[in-house]
DNA sequence: CTGTTTTATTCATAACCTGAACAAATGATC
DNA sequence: GATCATTTGTTCAGGTTATGAATAAAACAG
């Protein structure tokens, strides 16, 4: 960015951003283009600048843990990526200090195997919903314990800050990242897959509620007797959308095998929503079912905090065309139409491993704001 | 509030708050207590000078328009009450230009009548979505147009400057105010009453939805195939707890006469409650049913929201104890306990009349954002 | 009447941002 | 290719705002 565009983001002078940029490049944390790119073509008057932040600061791994596989991420202090590499690992049985064991052992690895030595924090992705002032998971549909001490327990392991986030919320802050449309406003950004979680931000930051954690949409409760759902309950949002309820559905109308890591594969998915395009009545159905509780679910969302972005994301944006028709029919069905115009429905493909981007963005702000502490002090 | 306090509520230093505030009492805006109190009692050290606004910078009238009444409230600058009345008047069937006249008229009487020659702004809470930053109701469930500019309208007819806000944000508004616990974290207002309605506040501001609404939370579907709402839809919460709801669901279990001005009076409703408490099983049941949806819509916020706190306000809580037992079932079945525990649930019983004070106290604070632009001029 | 405690003020100072003028680097034009 | 227009970036003096330290003021305690 170069520095009269950082000066209109904030709202301040050039006189001001050049002033305080000088300081930032003299000590290395900027870095100024090269420049001389030329090509520029048709823009009269002197050419922008753009500044960096240095590669050398230091790099941020950022993790992803599911139920049966880990995504991890290393990325520079520049906020190039560097290595990246997933691992399948149930994570399902092991009791708290086990987990950590294991985590702190991947990250550990993973680091030294991609040659990074400068590793200054590490931001981590979990499903539940997470204290993300102490670092505390409250409570996980995963994870057996509850109020577990992630942050300080792989803190101690590490010797580095750790940063942890709600998954959903990690993938909602990495997507408004990639757009700027998405980070005016209210942004309410629903992520099927694995399971199915909220991220909300208001004018591009993430919205916390009590204890610091995100939100737990995916265990509303839209049907009374509804089918069961692994928090425990009956006929959450999840319980029809996410990929498990939508295979173990799938298995009872057409008998095929169960995943044989307790959670199905993309390629299971992909079979059953291709079965289902190919004219499968059964299959069909399912992701009709599907589309109508989509559309209850987006119905609640503009009704209660009227966004004026809407978006759909994570894996289980690959049956959309299939979910889309009952999807809006239901979405219409429940919506004032005076409320539902004004909220915009954008459908993001994206995958799991978007999530490792979220959290390393996020984990990098900290290290940025705690460069300014540096300075400060 | 005394200097002292001034800057712990604002972060800011003694010195600091002394240096404005001077300045302030020199020009007359604020105005120190008249000390000599004494009586402080046990306090050691130097005593407090609180500081008030002066009630000379002139007045604001508060008004809330339901569906046959109007309440009015006419408050100074030191936010003392001055004089407050309300009006029977049906709303429904006057077309934009009538209403406003009405409005407009009612408003201008009750200030002459009351003495009020230094109006300074107007403050207006009503049903429906309301454009808070233009002033346009968007939609409403009682007023058949759309998209009503009614702050333009009336600006027009009184020449002042005037304030719309939903009927449900100005009573969380005015809650919070009245109690300092609420304004810390988020906390979520449920107003019963005529409608019902959800005022949202994150650190004490007033939640803003796209085109700087609040919610509609009342209009969120619950049970797919329920029962008739005025907005049009069915199954909303609304249709369940809302006053012109119990009533009608009443008349048809004991045939009951309809109330005369299309929504039922205070004693109306009282008499459903009474024969409810008395032991009538059919009555108990609709109350039973109201409690059902209250938790369920309860628990949509937690799981959604996860606020700190809960209100549940407005009229309707007369039949609390009647909601409570299904209420309290309905919230647990429904929510995870983890995330359940974080919310603190508050009953604030409170009529419509606070809604005047609501949007009375945003008016007088637009009021003193107006003055500190003036000086700044 | 002196000491303690809390509130409020004064004042020099530091931090931060800004407008205005100017320098720099490029395209456009004749 | 010399000059002008245009946009970016820098320098510098000055204004606003908040602050710490010292001090005064107003009460109570013994």
């Amino acid at each position: 960015m170069a520095r009269v565009e950082i000066g209109q983001h904030l709202g301040m002078s050039p006189a001001s951003v050049s002033d305080l940029t000088a300081s930032l490049l003299d000590e290395g944390i900027l870095v100024a283009e090269e420049a001389a790119d030329s090509a520029s073509g048709l823009i009269r008057g002197r050419p922008k600048t753009r500044l960096y932040f240095a590669e050398t600061l230091g790099s941020v791994v950022g993790v992803w843990t599911g139920f049966n596989r880990i995504e991890l991420r290393l990325v520079d202090s520049a906020g190039r990526n560097r290595a990246s590499r997933h691992i399948e690992r149930p994570l399902r049985n092991l009791g708290a200090e086990e987990l950590m064991d294991v985590l702190a052992g991947t990250i550990t690895a993973f680091a030294e195997e991609s040659g990074a030595h400068d590793v200054k924090a590490i931001g981590l992705a979990c499903q539940g919903y997470v204290d993300t002032k102490d670092g505390i998971v409250a409570w996980s549909p995963v994870l057996g314990t509850r109020d577990l001490p992630l942050a300080s327990g792989l803190g101690d392991r590490l010797g580095k800050p750790i940063l942890i986030e709600n998954d959903a919320s990690a993938m909602a802050f990495a997507i408004t990242q990639r757009n700027s449309d998405l980070r005016s406003g209210r942004t309410a950004c629903l992520m099927v897959g694995d399971g199915v979680g909220l991220g909300f931000l208001i004018q591009g930051e993430l919205y916390r509620g009590a204890r610091f954690g995100g939100s737990e949409f995916g265990h509303v409760r839209l049907r009374r007797s509804g089918p069961q759902c692994r928090c425990g309950g009956r006929g959450c949002i999840e319980a029809y959308l996410a990929d498990y309820a939508l295979h173990r559905d799938a298995q009872l109308i057409d008998h095929r095998p169960a995943p044989t890591l307790l959670l199905p594969s993309e390629d299971a998915m992909e079979s059953i929503v291709e079965q289902a395009r190919a004219g499968d009545p059964a299959l069909h159905n399912l992701f009709q079912a599907a589309g109508e509780v989509l559309g209850d679910a987006v119905g609640i969302l503009i009704q209660t905090l009227e966004p004026d972005h809407i978006v759909i994301c994570g894996p289980g944006t690959r049956a959309m065309d299939l979910l889309r028709p009952s999807f809006e029919a239901a979405l219409d069905s429940q919506t004032i139409p005076e409320l539902r115009a004004l909220a915009a429905i954008h459908v993001v493909e994206s995958s799991m491993d978007l999530l490792t981007e979220g959290v390393v963005m996020q984990a990098l702000r900290e290290l940025d704001l705690d460069l300014a502490r540096l300075r400060a002090a």
